[in-house]
Formats: C-alpha cells, structure tokens, sequence
DNA sequence: TTTAGGG
DNA sequence: CCCTAAA
C-alpha cells in the first residue's frame, strides 16, 4: 500500500500530487515494496500561505517502517487514525497523532502555542479485513442495524490513499464518487471547497474532495452523500450531527474569491475550521457522557482533540520569544541524552518564511515515524484553563476513581505488612492506568525529555493539578508560582532514584530518572526528597498521624516511607529526628538497622 | 552548573 | 515552590 500524505485544504497548486508522488520517486524508489510512508512538510506563512517544504524537509520513513517491527502494528490495525496538523502562528508544528500509538508510546504533542490550526488531513490506514468489514456492512442492509462507526474506523481513506479501489460505491451510498463524471466531479469538488478546479484527473479530484470531506468531519460519522454536485446530509440522528455538519459545509460559502490568495480567503477558512473542530469537539462530550458508567472508552479519550490556545498562552508565548530560544538547546545539551536532530529554519537562511521568527524542527520518534515538530521547552506546566477547556468530567471521575482504588490497595496491603517491592507491583498498574488517563488528556505540551527518553511509561502526569498562582515579589515583581502535586508514580521514581544514585545526586537523578518529567527540576527532586525525609519522620511518630483528615497533599504510602527513611540511612543521612527510630513499620531491616545505629 | 538550605 | 549562596 502507498500512502502518501498530502496536504490539503490549501488550494494552491504547489501541493499537486505531482509534487509529492515525484518525492516519492527520488527517495523511495527502492522502497516501493515497503510501503513508504512520505510526510510532505509544508510551511505556512504568516499570510496564512502554505509554503512547500523543500526536499530537505521532506522525511521519508520508509526503511523505518523495515527497520522496526512497528510496520505491523501499522498497517493491520486500520483503526488508527493518522493525522497531520500544520500550525502556525509563531511556528509550525506538523505533528502526527496518531491514537493507536497514543497508547503504545504515550508520545504527546504539543498543540499549544498556536492560535491557529489547519487540519490538513485525517484519514485512517485501511487494510483488507477493514474492507471485508465494509463490504460486511453493506451486505446487512442500511447502516441503522449495523454498529455504530467509532470515531477511528472512517471509512474513506483507500481512496485517498491514491489507490483507487471502488470502496465508495458501496459504502451505503454515504459516499459514491466513483459513478461521477468530470464535470459532476467538479461540481463536488466546487461544494467542497468552494472554488473551481481546472484538474481533468478524475482520481485526483476523487481524492482531493475525499480529502476536503475527511477534513472537516468524519466521514463515518455523517452520512452524506455527493449527487449533482450537491452534497446531502443524510444523518438524522440528533441534533448535534446537523449543527456539525452544518459547520463543515458553510467553509466553502466563505471562499469566494480564489484569484486572490489573500490571507483573508484562508484566515477565513481556518477559522471554520476550528468551529468544526469544536463543535467536534463538544460532540465527544456527548460521547463520553453517555459512556460514564463504563468507567471511560479509551478510544474516546484518544479521539482527536484540537483547541485554541489561550490568550494567556500565547502572550507568555511572545514573551518567551523575545527572549530568544537559548533554553531549548540547552535543555537539549543539558540533559546528556542523544540530542535529537535540530535543524533550524529561519528567515535568513531559508530565505522563504515571511516573519523573522525562527523555526526549530526536530526529528522525533514517534512510533517508528519520524515526525518533524516545533518544540518549545518550556519549564512551565500546561495551563489549567486548557486544561479546564478541553477536558471533561468524567475523565476527571474517572482518574480519581483509579487513585481511589490505587490508594486503597496501597492502604490494605500496607496494613498486610507488604514489602516495598510488592506493593511496588501492585500499585503500578493502578498508576499507570491513572497517567494514562491524564496522558490522553493532556495534549498541551511536548515535552523534550520525553523524546529524547524515548518511552517512558508513565510520561505525562499531573496535568490536572495544575496551578499557577501569582506571587508578589518583595521587589515589586510579580512572579508565577506553579504548583504541581507530586504523584504517587513520581515520588516512586524519585525513591528509585535516590536508591540507585544516592541522595544529593539530583542532576542524575533528573537525567536519568526523571528525563521524561521535564518539569520536574532537580532543584525540585531535592526539595521533594526533603519533604519526603519530613513525612517519612512524621509518619512514624508515635500517634498515628495518617488518620489525621487533614491531608492536603498526597498522602505517601507507608511503605514508601519507610523506604525513604532506609535510604536516607544508607547515604548517611542520619535521620535529624532521633525519637522516632524506634516505631518503623513495614520494614524490619530499616527498623533493626536504625535501632542498630542509635545503639 | 549543581547543590544545599532558607523562605 | 522559589531564590540564592556557595562550591
């Protein structure tokens, strides 16, 4: 199969196929049998003009697909959505976000900073038995006794994939482009885009107003089909779907004008764009409502998700700016890691980008695809009001439902008398299956480290907790405090941490524990561990404080505890509070050591 | 630049 | 969590 991945909603003829199907010639020819997958970058201007990327920016990820086993998942599992955004604003991100590998790599993307978005297309990979499941459907009959379609399972991509197998005419009529002339084609083409189209290739512009329609909605979702050059909404099932596919269709009213490239015609579009995504959007809520009770449909919480950044996001954004982009690269050198390859575009030397900002793109690993995206480090945590934006409450219930359950057997098995180790096991799972949760919520930051770690699994956290707070300064200065409640999972790794390279060593402990908690500095690591040291002592006092109801942070597992005060032992650190060595629980070695110790 | 400690 | 002195 040739997938070929190509950007859309443009208009402008740069991005014919010609162009990138010639790509694939240069750099693939070997590799036709493989598959390549070819990503065609594009810049967008700050006019809102799509820029074609030059051959160097071209990535081809073909013998990646051979090299690692991942070309299996990749094909077979046609549920997966792949998409490719382009962003800009002050940069351009083109990401790949890809639901299945949400899963399996916990890679995240940033989709912040930029205040304007262009979906430039969704569509699935479809292998064999997704068409016999097709065909299957088609034979029972009309779509209201089959299954509902999920959000990942579109039906159209083969076609927009450039092989052009005739699944459309018998997809129940949602679609059926193929018994189009040129001209109806046209016509199609004209409803979708809202501007004629000189292309004679039928296939081309069987692809293009796929592609134009997979955009703005999914296919599977609203039933409509393209007759007489007019595309009917057939779905009747609520009111959210006609608003949406209302939405989807009043972009092609805007643009009138296509002999003028302007930034108006474009802005105009983007900005339906958007309103689709949202409206999108608030149908997931939906979704995800009805499913509450079923404690979370992971494929729901991995949907595709896209947002407006805040005001405040970008202001901070500009401000960052204009302080120049040092801390990125010297996160990078920073972190003793395999850096990641940089390659900087900017006005100068590229000569095409119309602003003076700089554009940073990296090759990242995401799923055995190399993906080139803008990163921006940046220490801050993800905004809590993105985060109160896009999120819902049920994902939120259900992530305190997990660490309900988690500390609960926490609890039990401390009580059991469990050693560290076990309850080590135990709990993770509970963990993890919480950072998951966060994991598919937050899509706000990339977080280098996490690149450059390459899979940690429990990556992304504490996204929900999230708070900035304004200090004033004794300067007069205001200063933001954030605050991020340390996690079960990380102060785990921080244990682990400080058992494996002792305590002190906190630049270690961050690069080689803590390297896919970007915002966890090792200024941070120290004063947890302290705090920890404090709480560890404290819990062994002689009244049970742990039933106190005041606990405003994370109450730390006994077991934890008791581990912590065995490591600070051990790097020497006799514990300041001499009293209570004698009521250790959980642990006989630190119980007899310490007694050992005082004696 | 990292660590330790105060606030 | 932030700031800063000291190494």
């Amino acid at each position: 199969m040739e997938t070929v991945v190509e950007v859309e909603g443009s208009g402008e003829e740069k991005f014919e196929d010609s162009v990138v199907n010639n790509s694939i010639c240069n750099t693939s020819l070997s590799k036709q049998a493989e598959d390549p997958v070819v990503y065609k970058l594009v810049r967008v201007e700050g006019d809102g003009r799509l820029v074609p990327a030059t051959d160097d920016e071209i990535i081809e990820v073909a013998d990646l697909l051979k090299d690692e086993t991942i070309d299996v998942d990749i094909v077979p599992n046609s549920k997966k959505n792949t998409s490719i955004s382009v962003e800009e604003t002050s940069n351009v991100t083109v990401l790949l976000e890809n639901q299945g590998f949400l899963h399996c790599q916990k890679d995240k993307a940033d989709t912040g900073k930029l205040d304007v978005r262009v979906q430039l297309s969704t569509f699935p990979l479809v292998d064999d038995s997704d068409a016999r499941n097709i065909n299957q459907d088609s034979d029972a009959g009309e779509s209201s006794d089959s299954p509902s379609p999920k959000m990942g399972s579109v039906l159209s991509p083969t076609t927009v994939c450039g092989i052009s197998k005739p699944y459309f005419s018998k997809l129940r009529g949602e679609i059926c482009l193929d018994n189009l002339s040129i001209r109806e084609l046209h016509e199609a083409f004209k409803a979708t885009f809202g501007r004629d189209t000189t292309v004679k290739d039928k296939a081309w512009l069987k692809r293009r107003i796929m592609m134009g329609l997979t955009n703005s909605g999914d296919v599977s979702m609203t039933n409509f089909t393209i007759k007489d050059g007019k595309v009917l909404v057939t779905g009747n099932e609520g009111n959210s779907k006609e608003v949406y596919a209302h939405a989807v269709f009043s972009n092609p009213l805007k643009v009138v004008d296509e002999t003028k490239e302007s930034s108006a015609i474009y802005g105009t579009s983007y900005l339906e764009d958007s309103q689709v995504v949202s409206l999108k959007r608030l149908r997931n809520h939906d979704l995800v409502d009805d499913y509450r009770s079923d404690s979370l449909n992971k494929e729901e919480l991995t949907a595709k998700r896209i947002r407006k950044p805040t005001r405040r996001y970008i202001e901070e954004l500009s401000k960052i700016e204009s302080q120049g982009h040092s801390r990125l690269t010297s996160s990078c050198q920073g972190s003793g890691q395999p850096s990641p390859q940089l390659y900087t575009t900017t006005a100068t030397s590229k000569g095409v980008c119309s602003n003076s900002r700089t554009f940073v793109m990296r090759l990242d690993s995401l799923a055995g695809i190399q993906v080139p995206c803008v990163s921006r480090l940046r220490r801050s945590r993800p905004r809590k009001d993105i985060m109160s934006l896009m999120f819902h409450h049920s994902s939120m219930e259900a992530v305190t439902g997990i660490m309900k359950k988690a500390l609960h057997s926490y609890r039990s098995a401390g009580e059991s008398g469990s050693s560290y180790a076990q309850l080590m096991s135990t709990q993770k799972q509970h963990i993890e299956e919480s950072e998951k949760l966060r994991h598919c919520e937050a899509t706000d930051k990339i977080e280098q480290d996490k690149y450059i770690n390459g899979g940690d699994s429990v990556s992304f956290e504490g996204a929900c907790n999230d708070k900035v707070v304004t200090v004033p300064t004794a300067k007069g200065g205001i200063r933001r405090k954030h605050h991020r409640a340390w996690t079960l999972s990380e102060v785990m790794k921080l244990v682990d941490g400080v058992s494996r390279y002792g305590a002190g060593r906190w630049s270690e402990i961050k690069r080689l524990a803590f390297a896919s908690y970007s915002y966890r500095t090792s200024v941070d690591l120290k004063d947890k561990w302290r705090n920890l040291l404090k709480a560890a002592n404290f819990a062994s006092a002689p009244t049970d404080v742990m039933n106190s109801r005041k606990h405003t942070t994370t109450p730390i597992p006994a077991p934890i505890l008791s581990r912590v005060r065995e490591l600070a032992e051990i790097n020497g650190h006799a514990l300041p509070w001499n009293l209570s060595s004698a009521k250790v629980g959980f642990n006989g070695r630190s119980a007899n050591r310490s007694v050992a110790g005082y004696l």
